[in-house]
RNA sequence: GCUGGCGUAGCUCAACGGUAGAGCAGCUGAUUUGUAAUCAGCAGGUUGGGGGUUCAAGUCCCUUCGCCAGCUCCA
């Protein structure tokens, strides 16, 4: 082969022979193929421009636009393209940066005014004169020097500080138009490429996620391939309004919160304390089951007790403290202290371990008020907390049984979840060795399982490293519920210890957990996840009995009160309204089941069951809609909820 | 906490700086109805709170509380 050749294989197996220095999109042209579809390549596993030329043997595969990395690619463009028409419209805007993120892109900018909702019109106006243009997205190559130079000389400070901290001799940028952007690729071919573009929202940034920094503009948009697919992310984000857990909250009338009270406290309705009284149900079996032991802390402890655990130098800008007859109190922001002074008020054998004190404990943290989020984020929640006193070879298999426990609870829910392990963080207390050790043991407990994480780096807690489990509300933005936290040195601050086999003292290590996290916090997740339509054993309201007219009520009333003998949460629609009128109030609240009585049903002593989702049953008799109801329930929860736990 | 937006009846929303309205929900009455809304009437408000400008403020200004999106932080 002449030097001037290279080898070309292509992902039909197709293998060519063609000059060296040809462009991808050139390769596939010269033999017959299509780019339809193409936005992107790549080459020998690189991310590629289609324009891009080929030096040496390659393989090229597609990077299409119905794919994660061929999205990521058109909207990244996209965010370019935003940039240009910003600057455009307002030049004397500053740009920063513009990934493409999960359902889009964002750019930031530095401007004067910031920018409103009408501005957001123009310039997606703009945009789509730019994509109309079809302007070729080019590649350039320079020093580094130069290219500070060049963005020095534009007054691009933001492109210079990234610049600056380039360790490469040489820097890619890229240009469509008069626009010119610091990337590293690879972009469309051109911006008639992005077919579907809407500017979302508006928000401020920080300059590189700092709060020291200043704050910039950031501005979200979405791109698609086509028309449709954009359409059908709008209505993805109109049937996720209807899933916001803060307005079922109110039409189902779960929870409130109110200015009165303040911020971030969650206020139960009837309906509301039913569920949680059924998560907390759920949860004292799951844990006494798994040997855990039930125990109650108290909510205000000495402060003394905060310095010696560490919280005071820690923590205490999250925590309120309270003084009483000049004694200075903390109120508790977690519940480990109570469990440390449990283990410690007796002499602990080996034979004790592991200890696992388990705390539905309530606990209140001072939350910056912008971060407060219906139930996603409050300043008054509680966990189904337990802390795990143990020997450290039983730490391995203390983990493992907790995450078997995490993966059977939301299993159970339904859920699907993202595992995530964090590390040490720059504020933090314990040797390297006790950090080493604990994330060692949190890695190999996910990888024996063969379980799949990703690793944070420095997101850990103060005290020590954690597996996170993470669960999406309706929009996909994920919050953290479950948590495992190996500590070394809570046990050394209190000094606890065990009698071992050999008689002498020893250092317990210790596992702080939670398996829902915050029942706020789950709760709202939870009511997203079923979109308020809860299953039986979730229901607060299982079943509503209905009549056809007012002459059937006498029946209906005792049906209703041998529901509730039976177990069943039922209420009675006793409204001289019409059928109808009832259904649709019920089927509006999500009650999973309507018992419809009418002059046959009397006739018969029975109920005719209609189905939230509009199916009917056949007439049955209140004990056979209870045993329905009943296996349902333990069906849904592997015969962990019946009836009559209410 | 920061940037921006927003607070009108229980809910969803109207009202040019000039007498705060509607639908739903609620209450009362009529109707007695067979699987997603029967009809009529009544009542409902210190326009989040406080201060100011103005002859006059829901509307303009300041302040405070709260909410929304995002950033930072986090269960």
């Amino acid at each position: 082969m002449s030097s001037d050749n290279i080898e070309v294989t292509f992902e039909d197996g197709g293998k060519e022979v063609l000059p060296k220095g040809i462009s991808v999109v050139e390769a596939l042209r010269t033999t017959g193929r299509s780019a339809n579809g193409w936005v992107a390549s790549r080459v020998n596993g690189k991310l590629t421009d289609l324009s891009r030329t080929i030096e040496e043997d390659a393989r090229i595969e597609a990077i299409t636009a119905d794919t994660e990395a061929g999205l990521d690619v058109l909207r990244h463009s996209a965010s370019h393209i935003m940039a240009q028409a910003v600057k455009e419209l307002f030049p004397d805007a500053k740009i920063a940066i513009g990934p493409a993120i999960e359902n889009g892109f964002y750019y930031d900018f530095d401007v004067e005014r910031p920018f409103t909702h009408e501005d957001l019109e123009r310039i997606e106006q703009k945009m789509a004169e730019i994509i109309a243009a079809r302007l070729q997205f080019k590649r350039r190559e320079m020093p580094r020097d130069e290219a500070v130079r060049l963005f020095r000389e534009q007054g691009e400070q933001y492109k210079v500080e990234l610049l600056e901290e380039l360790e490469d001799a040489s820097v890619s940028l890229y240009q469509q138009g008069d626009f010119l952007d610091l990337c590293r690729g690879p972009h469309i071919p051109h911006t008639g490429y992005v077919k579907a573009h809407k500017l979302i929202s508006l928000a401020g940034a920080y300059w590189r996620g700092d709060e020291r920094n200043p704050m910039l503009q950031r501005i979200y948009g979405t791109a698609f391939p086509d028309r449709a697919a954009l359409k059908r992310y709008l209505h993805f984000l109109e049937e996720a309004q209807k899933r916001d857990h803060r307005r079922l909250g109110r039409e189902l009338d779960l929870f409130s919160f109110s200015d009165e009270v303040g911020a971030g406290m969650v206020i139960y309705h009837p309906k509301g304390a039913v569920l949680r009284h059924i998560l907390e149900t759920f949860e004292k079996r799951e844990h006494l089951r798994r040997g855990y032991q039930l125990v109650i802390g108290p909510t205000l402890l000495k402060t003394e007790l905060w310095k010696r655990s560490g919280h005071f130098d820690h923590y205490r800008e999250n925590m309120y403290f309270t003084e009483i007859e000049d004694q200075s109190y903390g109120i508790k922001p977690m519940n480990c202290l109570a469990h440390m002074l449990i283990y410690k008020s007796k002499i602990r054998s080996y034979r004790d371990l592991p200890l696992r004190l388990f705390e539905l404990g309530t606990v209140h943290r001072h939350e910056k008020s912008g971060v407060l989020h219906g139930l996603l984020r409050v300043r008054q929640f509680t966990q189904d907390d337990a802390h795990i006193l143990c020997m450290p070879q039983q730490l391995h298999a203390e983990i493992q049984s907790i995450i078997d426990f995490v993966i059977e609870v939301m299993g159970i829910f339904g859920f699907s979840y993202e595992m995530e392990i964090s590390t040490r963080p720059a504020k933090s207390i314990g040797t390297d060795e006790d950090w080493e050790r604990a994330t060692g043991a949190l890695v190999s407990a996910l990888q024996d399982k063969g379980i799949a994480y990703s690793v944070c780096e420095g997101e850990g807690a103060f005290y020590g490293p954690k597996i996170d489990v993470k669960l999406k509300d309706a929009l996909d933005r994920r919050w953290q519920c479950a948590t495992i936290q190996c500590d070394f040195t809570l046990p050394e601050r209190f000094d606890l210890t065990y009698i071992g086999a050999d008689g002498e003292r020893h250092r317990p290590v210790m596992v702080h957990r939670v398996i829902l996290g915050a029942i706020e916090r789950f709760l709202g997740v939870l009511i997203e996840h079923y979109a308020g339509a809860f299953p039986s054993w979730l229901a607060p309201v299982q079943a509503v009995v209905m009549t056809v007219t007012d002459g059937q009520l006498e029946f209906a009333r005792k049906v209703h009160q041998q529901l509730k003998d039976l177990g069943v949460r039922a209420e009675l629609d006793d409204r001289s309204e019409k059928l109808g009128y009832k259904i649709r109030e019920a089927q509006v609240q999500k009650v999973p089941y309507m018992l419809v009585i009418g002059d046959r049903e009397v006739a018969a002593g029975g109920v005719r069951p209609r189905l939230r989702d509009g199916s009917q049953l056949d007439m049955m008799s209140a004990e056979q809609v209870a045993a329905l109801i009943e296996k349902e329930c333990l069906d849904a929860t592997k015969g962990r909820i019946g009836l009559g736990i209410i």
